[in-house]
DNA sequence: TTATGATTCATACGTTCGTTTTAATCATAA
DNA sequence: TTATGATTAAAACGAACGTATGAATCATAA
């Protein structure tokens, strides 16, 4: 009886974490996911109500695990710090190294998961945003906090709007739809995949660091 | 004759626009449109074939002049700099700074197609990024170029990275949906709307700049 | 073995979707 | 004024949507 189920649950949030971010969550039907999960169409709404339901089991699949380690992380940097602020570039690599990291490891969601995730940042749909902005609440105060001690000097609000556009570089970068075709054929043949994946964490990270730590713009 | 089809392909347009800014493409539909628009449900097919054209003439209504634009204000960078490499700020201010001066300008969309804009560079629908693709084409080379000059002593390859993150970070900071609710109230409070607005673009500046020049990565 | 609750299944419900059709209405030129 | 082509209007199309129903099937405990 348990073996099934889980089965079941799996195959499902699999089909819609992969479909959702193909395609996005108005986009993707409940006959898409239960087709390519191999399920019956009632199964979605037997084990998680609703397809709204079943979008918010998707993230939380993943969520919860990351904004633990996220916490996890960052309790450690200030306990080795013993009360010192922790240097802005280890709460920016505890934040968003953290989570690009999650690409590599397919037990939690690995790209797929991710592209989802900087796709979601933006989409439109509003019990999407709420559910997202409950779900990061404490992680985000806390980061936060940490980077207000870590950079004194800088006016709270600059720090905030500097957060958000590091989110947002991130968020574009794992989205990897690449709108623009930005990145042209020579550059895709002369690095293959795995290649420029292990190589945008410290490229996106220095310039994340460059840009938090830009000199103050003159009003 | 002309003056109504005019007005009625207008009204079309601009409900289109703020609708799809609000709900995403999928998510607003022919009826939602024609109901604000106040036409009859028949007039977007009459007046633009489909949904799709419809979506594309939205953008292209105001994507044609703001890429002209880019491309007027570079050639005029590099007419002035005659021969010589066009600074960096300067390239990146005739990109983004072009773009976010739109937000003022009601009559070319204002905040609300930059929001729309924003948010539809990680829309995963299909025909939306291959017309984005092919409208900005000529733009991204053009900018990609006067980057690579720019900065002679960056590898190519880590400009267009840094090129893509700076996209994110824009296009994230313009959705303005602030999924994660990283502002909080009394940031909302110490400034005014207009304010944050005309705060926003030397403040991404700043940090676009800094994101940009920043010491490369180790691999 | 049988009873029980969990799960799967086929099917249908009512709604909404984008699009099409055909007729009415409008503005303009002859 | 009348003829003509452009535009608007009302209505309907078939398809796809998310969800609900009730019977069949399954695994397990008594």
């Amino acid at each position: 009886m348990e073996v099934r189920t889980v089965d079941t649950r799996e195959r499902i949030l699999d089909a819609g974490e992969r479909l959702f971010m193909a395609h996005g969550y108005e986009g993707t039907s409940m006959r898409q996911i239960t087709g390519e999960a191999g399920v019956n169409l009632a199964a979605v709404n037997y084990h998680f109500g609703s397809k709204e339901s079943l979008m918010q089991e998707v993230f939380r699949r993943r969520l919860d695990w990351l904004n633990e380690e996220r916490m996890r992380v960052l309790d450690e940097l200030e306990a080795e710090a013993a009360g010192q602020p922790v240097k802005p570039s280890a709460i920016v690599d505890a934040f968003f190294g953290t989570l690009l990291r999650m690409a590599g490891d397919e037990n939690r969601g690995g790209m797929t998961f991710l592209r989802l995730l900087g796709r979601t940042l933006t989409e439109p749909s509003e019990f999407i945003r709420a559910f997202l902005a409950h779900e990061y609440q404490a992680v985000m105060d806390r980061y936060k906090e940490a980077l207000f001690k870590a950079l004194p000097e800088v006016p709270k609000a600059e720090i905030v709007w500097r957060f958000h556009f590091m989110l947002g570089a991130t968020s574009y970068a794992i989205a990897g739809t690449d709108a623009l075709r930005l990145v042209t054929d020579w550059q895709i043949e002369a690095e293959d995949s795995t290649d420029r994946l292990d190589r945008l964490v410290p490229r996106l990270m220095s310039f994340l660091l460059g840009g938090l730590r830009a000199p103050l713009p003159q009003f």
